[in-house]
DNA sequence: AGCCGTTATGGCACAACGTGCCACTAAGGC
DNA sequence: GCCTTAGTGGCACGTTGTGCCATAACGGCT
């Protein structure tokens, strides 16, 4: 319980460098072991084994065989809140919702290229999840977690005095068309940064979809 | 792979009888030891001791630990769908989810006791699942199980041509909805029948939440 | 009633999961 | 340089979940 190696902004140390660095290489190695043989196919001690760490070691960056691909799924979604919370006061809860969408999930600035290729391995991995039981327990469980996540930021944004449990409800909501929006994308073959069919279109798609979907009239 | 035993409505037979009477006697035990020690600390040998089976047996059941104190999860859902399916067209999609919901978590007619009793059962053990990543997971996933029952039933419902992304979304939200509403109703004390604060006035509630939360103007 | 194919059950062995414990080694502060 | 701290690997162990086979109970038949 002894206080962070780099309590501040300051530049990681070599060690913290080396223990992020081997902690995606785990979460990369599994995501490919995953895809190609399904979870239930591969054990925690070939991924390590590829990774090129000790099972022991294995078990101390992740806690469960699954859980090793977290870091790919969980891409965007940092970004995702942050801008969320830094969004001008004047937008509308749903304006909001979109424009952080849109930031985090088009590949833009400096980093375009990895955020592009970090966009496409987490395709390959999704691509996986729908025939694979436990692959589909840790994109439920990753998912859980920003609803959580959601909840405190949306309640900075709505109105003093909204019942919490509106907010929560639209942290699922819109969580939900999020989850929905990439699984759409994983079973395309449309570019990360495509203007139509890519995540960010399609994640403000289901955004709006939410809203029109409850009210759609009867045949 | 041979047919089943009882291929239409015919009154199960003896061997039936007790292998449900078992299933219910392992979830009963399960959900009973999960609730006291949590799932970490009950072992599979522990239920199947409990339940008065052996080990392996209790594997025919469950697939795994976790998964036997489904049938607690899923108590009012395949009603709730069935209500659906039969909804009267002149109701909207809304009004239809609103309905049937009503209908499949308010206790009534011959089974009222019984259904009383259930919830009760349902609402112990949801007490347990946020501090419990283990339940947690079961939980998520029965929900992420119900969406996808959701969607056909729900394609019916609405008119042709309906994009079918829509209706996932739908899917999704009303889904979402029925979950926050059985969260929210394990954290009260108020009784499965209660017209206000019971289970089927907060699922309404909370559907009707959904449409109304998304359009919330800021402060 | 009694026979017989089918099916549920229990016991056993086994690979894999996940953890506690200890020794070892490398990093970062003095 | 030394020394404290922290990451790593190896080992043992309880638990999970499955394949396999023998046994007992059920359901259908004559």
């Amino acid at each position: 319980m002894s206080a962070a190696p780099s309590p501040r902004t300051e530049r990681p140390t070599l060690t913290e460098r080396r223990k992020a660095e081997t902690q995606w290489e785990i979460a990369r190695r599994a995501a490919e072991l995953f895809s190609e043989r399904g979870a239930a196919g591969v054990t925690a001690e070939g991924i390590a084994e590829a990774a090129g760490v000790s099972l022991r070691t294995f078990y101390r960056y992740f806690r469960t065989k699954e859980e090793a691909v977290t870091p790919l799924l969980t891409g965007g979604v940092r970004q995702w809140l942050g801008d969320l919370a830094a969004a001008p006061a004047e937008l509308s809860v749903e304006e909001a919702l979109e424009q952080a969408v849109r930031a985090a999930l088009t590949p833009a600035g400096t980093h375009a290229e990895a955020q592009a290729e970090a966009l496409l391995s987490t395709r390959g991995l999704l691509r996986a999840v729908p025939g694979d039981p436990a692959l589909r327990s840790v994109w439920l469980r990753v998912h859980a977690e920003t609803e959580q996540s959601l909840v405190p930021v949306l309640t900075a944004l709505v109105r003093e005095g909204t019942d919490p449990l509106d907010v929560r409800l639209t942290a699922a909501a819109a969580n939900a068309a999020m989850r929905l929006a990439m699984e759409t994308w994983a079973a395309t073959d449309a570019a990360p940064d495509d203007a139509e069919r890519g995540p960010a279109a399609l994640a403000v798609r289901c955004l709006r979809g939410l809203t029109a979907g409850l009210r759609t009239p009867r045949a």
